[in-house]
DNA sequence: ATCCGATTAATGGTACGAACATTTGATTGA
DNA sequence: TCAATCAAATGTTCGTACCATTAATCGGAT
């Protein structure tokens, strides 16, 4: 054991939750690093003075929220993961689909979310990535217009792309993140969305358009014409998340 | 037992996980409707064929993912819970916790949010939603200017409340969960941030022309007022979040 | 000396049984 | 009639044993 002991015993009931609360506080409030590997269940038991039972309990539930790992074999225990998005968008997606929320509001909140980061990514994004994003938006607009037809996967790989840059010009994580759990809860319905022509075409539009204003560094022009979008919604494919 | 079996047995290898799988299928599939009761730890044993533990390691990933309930006693056991929008919150508060995310970068975006949340709900929002946004702003007018001095644990309150009044305006569900997800982000820092008499009187103004503009149902007028806001920062107490 | 396969030890996953704690409903007695 | 008591169902915890998986170690063949 190369760790000091971190842990004291629990007595009462609902053991498995102080143990498990015992063990998410040390790790969110820095004492031991993501990567880190805590203790053996066994190692646990003893710290904790409890069953292992309890102990095993406790780390399932900090597996599910996703801020521990648990490897089997030699070496194995329990290690303190980083958190990763997919954890958040799980949730969620589990929340939209039992509230039968339609793909629709999704998307008008994405849009929405757009429409601030076009501001500040005009304000705060690099050159380098103003150029990127006129480049992806040509792109977008080449592929769109093949003589052979659309290259709807590129298409998407790209608009997710420019996605993330977008919001990662804000210089603010929480756009980021926020970008990343909606585009993964949008998901599967991805597809259907660039299925419909007209969709596509308004999402490159759009996009060619933002570049070019972020680019030219006119942020309300840029806006202006999302905000269009905005008040007279397309018509999109209609869905509710199963 | 008055429900039919739902469950097959089991074999292999994460018992546990299959446990979760099967269950978590029924539930979202509706099969079992949020306050039935399910079965108790001992039905659930002989049905899925496993031992105790594995059920309730199963149990308790549900329990985390915030799908079932556990009662204890006579007339308890699993019973479905209807999600609530804390449990999709909690996910993303953690990340966000973990990744030290300034709270500035929280404030800046729930404001951005904001920003649309008005267009929404000057548009969609009923004739007594937007009268009782009026009125609770004016409360917080009222508030501010105490002769006994500001009262800033009501303010926080009903700020907290118009919050997810605009938001629940917008007739997104999406907004409300992102509403909820920030709120409970900022949690313990929105007592700093109140403390701050220019940053108190400038959301109190705010409130006050958002609702104002929103009730007579100007929203670009609205939306310019936090437009302004944007483009020049107010000062804010610097903080990351533990 | 080097490499590959078998052995071994640490560790998670599962099972079973027992005892305790909590909750609800039924029973009993004043 | 009402309150105290008891009993049954059920979650919570413990302990032990055994299996499966993994990584390190050891040993022999080349």
């Amino acid at each position: 054991m190369r760790l000091p002991i971190l842990f004291s015993p629990v007595t009462g009931n609902n053991l498995s939750e102080k143990v498990a609360a015992q063990i998410e506080s040390a790790i969110l409030s820095g004492t031991i690093l993501p990567g880190n590997r805590l203790s053996s269940e066994r190692d646990l038991q003893t710290q904790f003075e409890v069953g292992r039972g309890a102990v095993r309990e406790a780390l399932k539930t900090l597996k599910q929220k996703g801020i521990i790992e648990i490897r089997k074999g030699v070496k194995g225990g329990v290690y303190v993961k980083k958190l990763e998005i997919d954890n958040a968008s799980e949730s969620l997606s589990l929340l939209l689909k039992q509230n039968k929320v339609p793909i629709t509001d999704l998307v008008e909140f994405r849009d929405a979310v757009d429409e601030t980061e076009v501001i500040l990514a005009a304000i705060r994004g690099d050159r380098d990535e103003k150029r990127q994003l006129v480049e992806m938006a040509m792109q977008l607009s080449e592929l769109n217009t093949l003589p052979t037809g659309p290259d709807i996967e590129k298409i998407k790989a790209i608009d997710r792309e420019m996605n993330l840059l977008l919001a990662k010009m804000t210089k603010n994580f929480v756009f980021v993140w926020m970008k990343n759990t909606i585009q993964l809860s949008i998901g599967s319905y991805d597809s259907l969305l660039y299925e419909s022509p007209k969709y596509r075409s308004r999402t490159i539009d759009n996009w060619i358009n933002t570049a070019k204003e972020i680019a030219a560094g006119e942020p309300l022009r840029a806006l202006s014409l999302m905000f269009l979008s905005l008040c007279s919604p397309p018509e999109l494919p209609e869905g509710q998340a199963s």
